[in-house]
DNA sequence: GTCTATATAAGGATAGAC
DNA sequence: GTCTATCCTTATATAGAC
């Protein structure tokens, strides 16, 4: 995973440059729809020059891949079992929506591969991915046994969470045909209404 | 919008079997992933004899798409202003998520097209489909004025909705490697949680 | 390291026999 | 209506000069 970094400036200055823009071009067409002369051109760089960097299309999909999914998965990571239940959750929920709206191509990129059956993905889901989502699912389920926290299922919980708030990055077309914003305002809305609605539903019911 | 339907029952047949082997491959492997030959043999029919039945695999998609996008706003049409607030909110609720459980695919076709910013798409978003969505809206804002809803911004709402049922259908693969369930129980858990999640949120505050 | 030229394959679409 | 054969464009990848 984790290959020999490149030695001189040039040759980390053209790899940064092939990353980023086949960021944006993956994230656009999918896989299947990106090619390396967008790539390339995306780049400025020469499409043989791209193929001198990485071996393949599919070389470039994996490092770009794999080095998001460590950043991806950190909103989570940071859920703090020690905290106040509903104020971690609202703060992941914050921390997931910044993200969308910091990061959208990299949340369209994983859409995408996901939407598509994540074909490309290995065993990254079942792996460490899933076992996290375990971890803090436990977190969730311990805090609503304490009565902490109305007691809903941790996992739907985790899911509506990641729905809600990808849902601004990769549905981004569909919410800016409806809403016409003229920049990211709409995201403090979101913002808004995402802790009004998680408050609500996660509050413990007042035992008095 | 709607052709002259075809004459023989051979024609309805392969149409129909071209539709739905088409449906199974867009939805899959999206726009530009998908083949005529995958299609064809999907279909039991040549690639040729495919091309004979629709000019090109553009056409296949439109005809997909616009079969299919009255039949996706459905639930949405039917939320009734005459109802009770937060009943017709949550049965709303209810009928998304059994679209995403009995049509996936449908579901996936339509995520793929929007995430790679819906290019196929033309004037759907921001006609009709924004006009239906601005209507229901004002549903919503005028219930919770009248104090039957807990106030909270319509569209934001509508896309939670969205996003939380879709999930379960254009994240499909994410679920199940996470929860890892046999069939289709899953979506009463998911059932359940949204419906404790959106009465919570939806509900006024007690003005006593 | 970077380029031009090119090999090679896949895929959309058509021609024409049956 | 359906098939075989084929055209032609696009796209990944490589060869080899500079």
């Amino acid at each position: 995973m984790a290959d020999d970094p490149p030695r001189t400036r040039i040759q980390q200055k053209n790899r940064a440059a092939i990353l980023d823009a086949a960021l944006e071009v993956f994230s656009q067409h999918g896989f299947r729809g990106a090619t390396l002369d967008q790539i390339a051109s995306a780049s400025g760089l020469s499409k043989p020059n791209v193929l001198y960097y990485f071996p393949s299309k599919e070389a470039i999909h994996e490092a770009l891949v794999g080095g998001l999914i460590d950043t991806w998965v950190q909103p989570l990571h940071d859920l703090d079992p020690n905290g106040d239940p509903v104020e971690e959750i609202l703060a992941y929920v914050g921390r997931k929506l910044a993200m969308s709206r910091e990061m959208p191509r990299e949340s369209r990129l994983f859409a995408n591969e996901i939407v598509q059956g994540a074909p490309r993905f290995g065993t990254e889901i079942t792996g460490r991915f899933k076992a996290l989502v375990d971890e803090k699912a436990a977190v969730i389920r311990d805090w609503a046994e304490a009565g902490r926290l109305n007691p809903l299922d941790p996992y739907h919980l985790i899911f509506s969470i990641w729905a809600t708030t990808q849902h601004y990055a990769d549905f981004d077309v569909q919410v800016r045909g409806i809403l016409a914003p003229k920049g990211d305002e709409h995201f403090d809305d979101a913002a808004r209404f995402l802790a009004a609605l998680y408050r609500a539903g996660l509050t413990p019911p007042d035992p008095r």
